[in-house]
RNA sequence: GGAGGCGUGGUGUAGUGGUUAACAUAUGUGCCUGUCACGCACAAGAUCGCGGGUUCGAUUCCCGUCGCCUCCGCCA
């Protein structure tokens, strides 16, 4: 006889013969009759065994996570025992022979508990934790994403083609995961960041439309939504400009929320980098947060303290940002949002608040009083409210603001419901690397400039934008990508700029290079975070949740304790030897 | 690298410088014929993460350490 599911079965089963196979879910008994529930992958549904049957003495034994089969016959529950909380609710499974074909010990996650451990102990019982209905779910739409995403993009004419695990070191970017070579002692491949030059390698060879579903590595801390491997959506394609790319990738978009019950109207709204940063304060701003930054430089002679005409005087600017019902926040409050934004050089935060009689706080008092009116109709403060203003350099100004939008929202609830996709564009193409001292790439550094800003590269690079672009869901960036150079010699110019020197380049990506010496289609891209992706379509607060088997914020496998130590004779065939502490340290 | 939070029966929590560490659930036994987080009774179950210190006495206070989580740095 055939299994079938036991959460698909229905009223209009009612009569059959069925046979069932799964978990014992929770055991209810009566004494006399005895009911449990028998969960499988796509449900659970109701087995009843009375004393009269043959099966009760077995049906007693049962416990939880037991495994067993069960053959019995369907039939309609009694007038009043019906429960509309499952799906299976209408029915019951009566009459049956049962068949236990695995016991289980108590287990310390209980899938059909309410409370959820600790994850650490989810972590280190992970095949029990995946039974709860909530990871069964995460992991089922996972699944069908991905198949989404092969259906979409072979229908969109893509290859699906495989890169490399093992490759080489390459420079910038994140630390690499090394793996030692054997037969080449001392020489080390690297775990791929992302298949970034193999798929532009691809499209050097005529492939045109390449996507991979692949999994990267980078060897950085970990974070809710960082883990050091973690999966892509890969895509890259020729004769591609700026546009092309964006279209595909929204169709890929509407196409992968859709598995989630979301519904996307395109095309997706869309910001430059700048006025992101103006406006949010951020490169991936959540617009559920119904709050813009507010630049003040017309009130700005209106505020007689030297800390604002100071920074003006030195070129900076003057921004404010309402905190909707910020009347209520204390002092104490206040300094804590200053220690949030510490790291941008502010000591605490200057302040209005709008009562009754007109605006108080800590900047209230510089404020000539003939002002007050502009500068609450600038800011659009009702009664109740308070505004942060801050002065000082332009990026710092709106990052720190960005952060407190983002403080704002969490402690007066202001997210809107619904989700909130946009493209952010225009990037700069590099940036100033304090720790370097150099001009870094923000994106990569094959990330084609913008044609209209080919001439000032020389002059001046950190002005110049890159085609390149991140598309981002509440918040967080889901996606990015650019249009890549495939002309040589605008990439070593690009990588003069970097510092990079002519022997390091054709070092590290002289074959990158030589590829491009024999006709390289123009071509771009885009990754998407999968894992990411699914965390917010499923409503997750953290990236372990959307993946089987996490690592924890150190990197450790709780369940297979990886990464461990090897056996003296495996690093001796690798030419490897531990280095004492006390060298290691400087 | 830095900051913070947490760590108490299998699990989730409460709690206290002082007799026997409490509750829920899970577990075991008994009772119970319509439950669905079944119910009732009884029982068993804890080196209060680990090490040190303060104290007559520490699970509680202090220091260190380990583990888990969050954030900053870091992550093109």
């Amino acid at each position: 006889m055939q299994r079938e599911s036991a959460g698909s079965l229905r009223s209009t089963d009612i009569g059959r013969r069925v046979r069932l196979a799964g978990w014992v879910h929770r055991v209810r008994d009566h004494g006399g009759v005895l009911f449990f529930d028998l969960r499988d992958r796509s449900g659970i549904c109701q087995i009843v065994v009375s004393p009269t049957d043959a099966a009760s003495a077995a049906a007693s034994r049962l416990r939880p996570e037991w495994v067993i089969a069960v053959e019995g016959t369907v039939r309609t529950r009694q007038e009043g025992a019906k429960n509309a909380k499952i799906a299976t609710g209408e029915i019951e499974v009566s009459d049956v022979a049962l068949e236990v074909l695995s016991e289980s010990d108590v287990p310390p996650v209980l899938p059909s508990a309410n409370d959820v451990p600790d994850e650490a102990v989810r972590l280190r019982y992970r095949f029990l934790d995946l039974r709860r209905e909530e990871m069964q779910r995460n992991l089922a739409l996972r699944h069908r994403v991905l198949q989404a995403t092969r259906r979409y993009l072979d229908a969109a004419g893509f290859y699906e083609l495989e890169t490399p695990m093992l490759t080489r070191s390459t420079p910038e970017g994140s630390r690499d995961f090394l793996v030692p070579s054997r037969m080449q002692p001392g020489a080390f491949y690297a775990l791929p960041q992302s298949p970034q030059l193999f798929k532009q390698l691809l499209m050097v060879s005529g492939f045109e439309r390449y996507f991979q579903i692949v999994r990267c590595f980078r060897d950085e801390d970990l974070r809710a939504d960082r883990q050091p491997e973690f999966t892509q959506i890969d895509i890259e394609m020729s004769f591609a400009q700026q546009e092309d790319v964006l279209s595909l990738a929204e169709g890929l978009t509407k196409s992968l929320v859709a598995e989630a019950g979301w519904d996307l109207s395109l095309p997706l709204k869309r910001l430059t980098y700048k006025d992101a940063m103006a406006r949010y304060g951020s490169d991936k701003p959540d617009l559920r947060i119904p709050l813009e930054i507010i630049d003040l430089g017309t009130l700005a002679d209106a505020f007689d303290t030297p800390l604002i005409q100071g920074a003006l005087a030195a070129g900076g600017v003057l921004r404010g940002l309402r905190a909707p019902g910020g009347a209520a926040l204390s002092r104490k409050q206040w300094d804590e949002l200053g220690r949030e934004i510490e790291r941008f050089g502010v000591k605490s935060v200057p302040y209005v608040i709008r009562d009754a009689d007109g605006l108080r706080g800590s900047l209230a008092k510089a404020l000539q009083p003939q002002a007050q009116d502009a500068l609450i109709g600038a800011l659009g403060l009702a009664v109740g409210d308070a505004a942060a203003i801050l002065a000082g350099e332009d990026e710092k100004v709106s990052l720190a603001l960005g952060v407190l939008r983002l403080s704002f929202a969490d402690r007066f609830a202001l997210r809107k419901p619904g989700h909130r996709f946009l493209w952010v564009t225009d990037f700069p193409l590099m940036e100033w690397s304090e720790e370097e001292g150099r001009a870094v790439s923000r994106h990569h550094p094959f990330t084609h400039p913008n044609p209209a800003d080919l001439g000032r590269l020389e002059d001046e690079p950190l002005a110049v934008r890159a085609q390149a672009y991140d598309l981002v869901l509440d918040g967080v960036e889901v996606a990015g990508g650019s249009i890549r150079i495939h002309e040589r010699l605008l990439q070593e110019r690009i990588f003069k700029l970097l510092g990079l020197t002519e022997e390091e380049t054709r070092n590290k990506f002289g074959f990158l290079l030589d590829a491009f010496r024999y006709g390289a289609p123009p071509h771009g891209g885009v990754a998407f975070g999968f894992d990411r992706l699914i965390m917010l379509l499923a409503g997750a607060s953290s990236i372990r949740d959307v993946i089987a088997f996490p690592k924890t914020a150190k990197g450790t496998d709780l369940l297979t304790g990886a990464p461990a130590e090897v056996a003296k004779a495996q690093l001796e065939e690798l030419r490897l030897r531990e280095m004492p502490p006390e060298e290691a340290k400087r």
